[in-house]
DNA sequence: TGTTGCATGTAAGGGGTTACATGATTGA
DNA sequence: TCAATCATGTAACCCCTTACATGCAACA
């Protein structure tokens, strides 16, 4: 039930449609988490059936009605013990890195290509990042830890902190490959 | 089809029993990916029906035969294939930084507490890979690329560098926290 | 007139977790 | 005698992705 958890994150900010939901999940929360609005829209009618939103349905710009949800007070109550709940990871599962493990079965040239493509994108996911930060942070908001963006911030603190790790990695590997290359 | 390539990658290594994959994912291999006997089994079998294994059958320690499995000559191919195709990373789904985006939702105090163990966790978890990193650097054999030790390091040395980072953030986030509940 | 954005839904299938199930050997 | 280790399998269920499906309004 871990969609349920960031739906109601998102919806106790402030009222979404499931196609705000969607879009918000594509484009600023890319980095947290993601789902597709196959997934979205029958659990939100599931939590509404559960008592956690309420649904306001007004005309929509298609054959079907637009529909708002809003967290309950029951729904807030589930949120806040989850928040306090203990964290139990689940077990990463990162290619990038099952590809590095097993560089023995493959040509180190090959492989070397497909770290320094993943630089690139990390330099660029790092720029998009700073626009972002830039953004929250003059706000003005960052310091209010009852403000949407206090947490905003704090995720996309991970988010730099991480991909800064992995750049510094890739480029390593890199290097690595390339010595390897050249001793083969 | 993802388990299929973390499986071609150990059993190319050298021949593996279902246990045997399932115990070095749980042991060494857990920080980069794991998957239960259950999910295990199966695919294995439909990997030799597709003629990336074969299996060689003797007595087991119980009711079932043991069947030791090793990669063929399509397998190899495959993995080589694989390795050198272009990288897509999967949407991050991280509940602790989902945790942190939701902190006007929570009560900062209980929310600090969340991350100060992550904290612990994560320094345990950084003391275990120093020591299988001093294991595997002893084996020497980690600056020859085709030694499976050369990848073993490569993906270890990712596990410390986001682990640091993730450290590093934890802790940020707990000063973050404490002084919002201050201010409260 | 064709594409993009808004807006909501269903269906099929792949991937993963939890639980059920069996049974021999070794060591405490 | 009780627990752990070795060893393999099935079944139910949950979660997620991909694809199919509809239709209006605005803009180029």
């Amino acid at each position: 039930m871990r969609l349920r958890h960031v739906l109601l994150v998102l919806i106790a900010e402030r009222p979404h449609t499931g196609y705000d939901v969607t879009q918000r999940m594509q484009k600023t929360m890319s980095m947290i988490w993601s789902a597709h609005h196959s997934q979205i829209y029958p659990e939100l009618a599931a939590m509404e059936a559960d008592g956690l939103l309420t649904c306001e349905a007004g005309a929509g710009p298609g054959p079907r009605e637009k529909k708002t949800y809003t967290v309950t007070e029951a729904g807030r109550h589930e949120l806040r013990i989850w928040l306090g709940s203990p964290y139990q990871p689940r077990a990463p599962k990162d290619e990038l890195v099952l590809r590095a493990f097993a560089a023995a079965s493959a040509d180190p040239a090959e492989l070397a290509a497909v770290y320094e493509e993943e630089t690139r994108q990390i330099e660029g996911r790092l720029a998009r990042y700073a626009t972002i930060r830039a953004e929250v942070e003059e706000s003005g908001h960052t310091d209010d830890p009852t403000r949407p963006e206090f947490g905003h911030l704090l995720s996309l603190l991970h988010g730099i902190a991480v991909a800064e790790a992995r750049l510094v990695w890739c480029r390593d590997t890199v290097r690595r490959l390339r010595a390897a290359d050249l001793v083969r």
